[in-house]
DNA sequence: ACACTTGTAAACAAAACGTGAATTCCGCAG
DNA sequence: CTGCGGAATTCACGTTTTGTTTACAAGTGT
């Protein structure tokens, strides 16, 4: 993940840090609303640089799916208490930067927040790396699509628990209060078969569990 | 259980807690009645902010029955005599907010009652996981049906204690005003297997209770 | 002994799940 | 813009699991 989404409606201050960025060596993407944003992300993992102003309703959702997905998030605010709210709400992988910045001062911060990233997850032979898309059992490599590999990643973030379907839907697929749907059902089946059975237990009622080793 | 239902019949005030909860990174879900609120709650596990105004006729078993679920109300009221009344009443995983507060007051609140919800329950060599939805006797897994489930959690809720049909088929079951069933008898036949015997003894006339140990 | 309560197996009903196939969606090359 | 191809989703149906009722045997207390 060397990719940078930078959300901010402003043109000339979202020129000006693609600029930066790109010339750090990034591949910076301008956007200019979250509903844009939303879609170049959807199955993409690329961090975000995200103005704090944009509305609150509707970035909240977004960046709390963003943080699920294990996607680090950099606000830019002019507010200094506003920036230590956001950073008690969102700890973890964001992080918060006063404005007025310099060019220097965001790259820097963009590289740590890079650093700090997850970018692999392991469960006893299965291994799932993030930055390449890739997922390998016993060393093998599995060949999985964008959603099944969206799927698997959200099971393996909670290892031995159950995870109800509404949250894999949340997590994996971004949907949200939608009703019934088999559309889970089907992809458990897919990658169960291509990680071999003995793996995805089903709950009764509730969701689904990925066993340990 | 990281979900919180909102139970305040003003819109506005809904709003503003919907969104004071949600920026704190809960997932609120508004409600603006107790059968609203029931009907949500009824296979789910969230904790419920409810305005103390809401009629105390419908609202005082409503609030029993998350009570004895072991899920954590706060209260909102703005009267320091009820509030004191109210934590007299309902102790345990509740708690009183005075109107009015701020929205960090109510998050605090929250994460506070949150904190000290209960997710397992321990008894003897008994253990019951609500959040992976397990049973583990002497450390092995034992799988029950969420119906089972939800009647060895009603029991194990009041230890040692008599628990009456009609009480566990409220609070296992959701049930309420039913007549005569011999539903609970059969699913404490189940659970007996499962548990092996020595577990849940009859009290004649009454109903069934989990012995210690 | 009698009336009533509880245990239990089996029958039945309902809900949840698995799965292959049909359909829709969506990016992309032409 | 249009058709293509793979992926995602929905659909329909069969299977499995779970929940409830029933009928009768066994137990309980007076």
């Amino acid at each position: 993940m060397a990719d940078v989404l930078i959300l901010e409606p402003d043109r000339k201050q979202n020129r000006f840090m693609c600029d930066a960025l790109t010339r750090a060596g990034h591949r910076a993407v301008a956007s200019h609303s979250v509903r844009e944003a939303e879609k170049r992300l959807h199955n993409t993992r690329m961090m975000t640089v995200i103005n704090a102003q944009v509305p609150f309703t509707q970035s909240y959702e977004f960046v709390r799916t963003l943080a699920e997905r294990g996607l680090p998030v950099l606000f830019i605010t002019a507010d200094a208490a506003n920036a230590a709210h956001l950073r008690a709400l969102y700890r973890g992988c964001c992080d918060v930067l006063l404005y007025p910045f310099t060019a220097e001062k965001l790259t820097e911060a963009v590289r740590t927040l890079l650093e700090s990233a997850q970018t692999t997850l392991t469960l006893g032979s299965l291994r799932l790396d993030m930055v390449n898309h890739q997922v390998t059992k016993d060393g093998e490599t599995l060949s999985l699509t964008a959603q099944e590999f969206a799927l698997l990643q959200a099971l393996m973030r909670s290892p031995d628990e159950a995870v109800t379907r509404e949250d894999l839907l949340r997590t994996a697929w971004g949907y949200q209060g939608m009703g019934i749907t088999r559309t889970v059902d089907v992809h458990v089946q897919r990658l169960r078969r291509k990680l071999g059975a003995q793996s995805i237990e089903t709950v009764y009622k509730t969701g689904y569990r990925l066993k340990m080793a």
